[in-house]
DNA sequence: CATCGGAATGTACGTCGTACACTTGAATGT
DNA sequence: ACATTCAAGTGTACGACGTACATTCCGATG
């Protein structure tokens, strides 16, 4: 049975040595500049200066440590209030909102996040916050909802940040280069594929598609 | 810039030999029955019988290009109409729950599908058709919806694979083992999330959630 | 000043994808 | 029928990964 980060307290310190809070810091740094790929034991040692990954160990217990505390660190950014408004609906999409923001500012949240169990602190807390307001709405089953939201967001996410990646990696930057790579695609409907790309942003991707989850939770509160 | 396997025929064989479809074949059964972790050159080498990994480069140029046909093999298994009923929603449905229940099939497409480019003669097909369905139904831009449909269908398949591992790696079967591990979720409405999840299927939160979008989009036709 | 122990290091192992050189044996040309 | 060719399969090796384990270093304490 593995062990998780939560029940290993950062080791008491003895001079100006390493912090847990350093090390997550800058794993955080390292993963959004370089994505997932980059997020090495190695590459964070580099980065923090000390000459062996070993060091780390003693700090974030293993890598799934490492990334049990970056992806709790950064859900300390989501905003979550501290009670329910009353307005279900505009407290859910604030919610969706800026979890779909905060990914934004670290890519690999999304690629990361399930595949480790959720049992940070501040991830627990948005958790108990969002069963709450579903709780209020009428929404029940809460869980099953609260997993709907959840998985929207974080899978449009990991979607839209697979999706620059392959752009970027296969250098697709217009109609031709598509075709060049899918050349079945220039028939059919599938050639309008990328007309209406233009004005679509992943913003408003992501807004369409919660809103229309959102007006289907609305037809089903009692 | 990375080539495809696309671009690359099955070399022809002299006698007997390996085959594209037997290496990907062989391929698809080793990753249904060990999931992603155990896709490996060499078990798949193992699993054909040859000795060494390098004997499959010859038919699918790198792992990437293994992955692109694996992903391709098994989207031939989502029915794909010869062209739209015309009740758009019954179409949508039909062919969000086709692949949902190919995913169910073969765990690993979700967690690989986004990492690749679509570019496979199955997946364009099923591409096309979505976006001939949408069209008919008065929901553009298309591609949109479509994304959002596809990306609703992966995400939740992601997640949901990745929940049983966690499940199973964690040994998380009773609310008393999810105490040990997050004894802050005791307290609060927290403690109601298990005690909703018995009859709380993974199908079930599926298709509670496609019907919401699908509820979403008929409210946006036009 | 000696010693103790926590912090950081160095070395090493098994795994991965895959580059590259090699052997082997069936199909071909005469 | 035999020699030649070249594709099919093999073997070895490299760098990167996570991390186990033993070792060194150095500041705080007796």
């Amino acid at each position: 049975m593995p062990q998780l980060i939560w029940h290993h307290p950062e080791p008491p310190g003895r001079k100006n040595a390493l912090t847990r809070a350093a090390v997550v810091r800058t794993a955080i740094e390292v993963a959004d500049a370089g994505g997932v790929a980059a997020l090495t034991m190695r590459t964070v040692a580099d980065a923090l200066g000390v000459s062996t990954p070993m060091s780390l160990y003693r700090y974030v217990l293993n890598k799934d440590g490492l990334v049990d505390l970056m992806l709790d660190a950064v859900s300390a950014e989501v905003a979550v209030p501290a009670a329910p408004s009353g307005d279900w609906r505009a407290d859910l999409r604030g919610l969706a909102i800026s979890l779909w923001s905060m990914i934004g500012r670290h890519r690999w949240y999304a690629e990361l996040v399930d595949g480790r169990p959720p049992f940070g602190p501040h991830t627990l807390r948005r958790a108990a916050f969002l069963l709450s307001v579903l709780d209020g709405a009428g929404l029940s089953p809460a869980v099953a909802y609260a997993s709907l939201l959840d998985n929207y967001v974080t899978g449009t996410a990991m979607s839209v940040s697979r999706e620059l990646v392959l752009l970027e990696s296969f250098g697709i930057g217009s109609t031709e280069d598509l075709q060049a790579y899918a050349p079945e695609m220039a028939d059919d409907s599938l050639a309008t594929w990328l007309a209406d790309m233009p004005d679509l942003t992943a913003d408003g991707r992501f807004e369409l598609g919660l809103d229309c989850l959102l007006d289907g939770f609305a037809q089903r509160r009692r």
